[in-house]
DNA sequence: TGCTTTCTGGACTTGCTGGTCCATTTTCCA
DNA sequence: TGGAAAATGGACCAGCAAGTCCAGAAAGCA
């Protein structure tokens, strides 16, 4: 995208405004959801004009709003850090556990990034694209601490860790989007439990 | 809400009318996404005039929508019938799995009604309570089918029944998610499967 | 049949929102 | 320092989409 280009070009001065914008409307975002947020909520929020806007994303808000989900993209695997890379024994599992269910309460129904992609995922395909990518390196991290434990030996080498994995971030992002539509994490809390608890069972057969 | 009350007074066509618009609405609203349905798109999808939109939704594009919400809520509990009720041996959660995968891969990217109660789902209280409830009975389902497992002896009476049926749910909604994000059900197929074979492990103590 | 109520068509209004434009200020750098 | 390039402010424009209104057609009903 064009983004990269206008890098060269920017000035400190110019860097600083646009990662103000980025982050400013991420901000909105979150609190209003994208169907609701104007481009003037923006302009508001983070105290810039119309033409600063269009100057740092020249085909405008479909632009910044892949800048946006971008941006959130990054945060949402830097926020699980340093857990989500090292899954290597029940209590890392556990730590990374706890995190997660802390971040989404805390966001509660404030849109959390989870929405932003889910809500422009839809149709355009950047978007998309970008959704894909996260969840290849979310499942990619939990798939790498499996294999973890079971070079630790704490899991049976039989267990298909690619599938495990997908089924535990099809239930975290089930129980995010639960968390978001009802404000009840329960089912957030169940679905990562009981993914572990899936891999816990799979004790390798020669240890006991 | 108003749609009740206004039943009173419907004729025949009256009531033909307001069906179809509903109907023809949500398949609109599923190709196009919320956000970027407009009543005039909605108008010519069902061949009414503006001003029968207000007439049999006097609060607008809000009621209408609600309507709609509601109106796949209903369809979608519906269309996992009469396996959803029945679940009380392991061929026919086998073919309830069956059912669910190929009615969501069937649609796609199109917007599934999931996307739909989503989208709303954020901010309108009406919606929220749609989707609250949605989430319930589908979930009491689920819990109803473990629990015919459990008295066929089938799954251990030790089971957290209600912490396990929330975990499928969750992981369904995220495969879904999932889905219509990417186009890919292999996460969806992974959590239904995971879930599943959750319930197998749970075998009885007794039994063996 | 005749009167009332509901239903329908479609022109019209109104407000908002994304996007354009240009003048002005600030920053860069030779 | 001085000119070019970048950054900024904000007025302005155009289109669109929700919602209003009223006149006329079709149903219901006594």
């Amino acid at each position: 995208m064009g983004a990269e280009a206008m890098d060269d070009t920017l000035t400190r001065k110019g860097r600083a405004t646009r990662a103000r914008i980025v982050e400013g409307a991420a901000h909105v975002l979150r609190e209003q959801g994208v169907g609701f947020t104007t481009l003037d909520d923006i302009r508001g929020r983070t105290g810039t004009s119309k033409s600063q806007l269009f100057h740092y994303f020249p085909d405008g808000k479909e632009e910044l709003l892949l800048a946006v989900a971008q941006f959130e993209a990054d945060r949402i695997l830097e926020d699980q850090q340093p857990h989500l890379g090292q899954l290597d024994s029940w209590e890392s599992w556990q730590r990374w556990r706890d995190v997660v269910v802390e971040r989404y309460e805390l966001q509660g129904d404030h849109c959390p990034s989870g929405a932003l992609f889910l809500h422009v995922g839809q149709a355009r395909p950047g978007a998309r694209a970008i959704v894909t990518e996260l969840l290849r390196q979310w499942q990619g991290q939990l798939a790498r601490g499996m294999r973890a434990l079971q070079a630790n030996g704490l899991v049976a080498a039989e267990l298909d860790v690619e599938r495990a994995a997908a089924a535990l971030l099809a239930g975290l992002q089930g129980g995010v989007a639960i968390l978001m539509s009802t404000g009840d994490s329960t089912h957030l809390k169940a679905a990562i439990d009981t993914g572990i608890e899936h891999l816990r069972r799979a004790r390798p057969t020669t240890a006991a």
